[in-house]
DNA sequence: CATTCTTTGACTAATGTTGACTAACATTAT
DNA sequence: ATAATGTTAGTCAACATTAGTCAAAGAATG
């Protein structure tokens, strides 16, 4: 166990939640007070520990009644193939190298005929209307990382 | 479920309504006694849950005998369906309305669950990552055109 | 020491709630 | 007919209530 600092003890406390029930829903200002830190904190121990590459999904809702919803979700077996991929686009990516990711993922039957013709789209050119070539490229590389790690999990 | 806030308690009622009749008619006064809210909030209501994006029709009358009708509109018996949501989605649209456009075309069977979850990500704000708002508005708008007129093929 | 991780808080963004004012329509009086 | 009055719904901006971001300061680690 490793239960020295306050983040740890938040982040055990809320696997505690999730090792009963599939999510948990917390408002961040009542957790923070639970803990006696400042509210930006469960931020902090949400994003550097209830990541997608560790199964978890989370989303949120801000104004009144907002919360913060913590998922788990099950993570497939293509998560080393996802890996490579991932790591192979770096910070920005060309259309030709972000179609042959996709092929690959077709390949590998990680995705369908019509899945893989959706994230063509996504990733080609024309879609991607900016001026800036390298801007592009950049945005490219971010939406192919994100949809990678769309795919590590299921429902 | 997520109830917390009045706004959202008072969509489920109409939902709820709406899940046996093709549509709701209220006196929006009594909807607001009803809730003990000021008659503004269903506007409210109306305004950010019940657009067109989200395949509900609104129509009203003031004056004695006034109401307003809710109506569930089955995009599937549009000629067209694309094309009308084509031209709603416009110039720019925010992450709210892409994604109830999403979810329409999923309820209406148009893709599948994970085709869905795709175009989702494609269409956030993390995934469009730009300093600009506006600019990733545009964007926005041209990814889910895009995605649209992908859709009208089959392969 | 240098580096990385944690903690904090000021500022920002999103969403929800409220009420004053306006617009449309219906009914009644002139 | 027309005007006056009453009865609805619509709009908009102020305010309230949440969560998110970011960078600086502090603590721990090796």
């Amino acid at each position: 166990m490793e239960g020295q600092n306050i983040s740890d003890i938040i982040e055990q406390y809320l696997k505690s939640i999730l090792s009963d029930s599939e999510h948990v829903e917390i408002r961040r200002s009542e957790i923070a007070n639970l803990f006696d830190v400042v509210p930006s904190q469960i931020n902090y121990v949400i994003k550097t520990r209830f990541t997608i590459q560790n199964g978890y999904l989370v989303e949120s809702k801000r104004g009144g009644g907002g919360y913060i919803r913590i998922e788990r979700v099950n993570l497939l077996d293509d998560v080393d193939v996802l890996n490579t991929l991932i790591s192979v686009i770096g910070d920005e990516i060309s259309e030709r190298d972000a179609v042959s990711i996709i092929q690959t993922l077709y390949d590998e039957d990680v995705v369908s005929r019509r899945e893989a013709d959706l994230m063509a789209v996504m990733v080609s050119k024309q879609t991607l209307a900016l001026t800036d070539r390298q801007v592009a490229d950049v945005l490219r590389a971010h939406v192919l990382v994100s949809l990678l790690n769309r795919l590590r999990y299921e429902s």
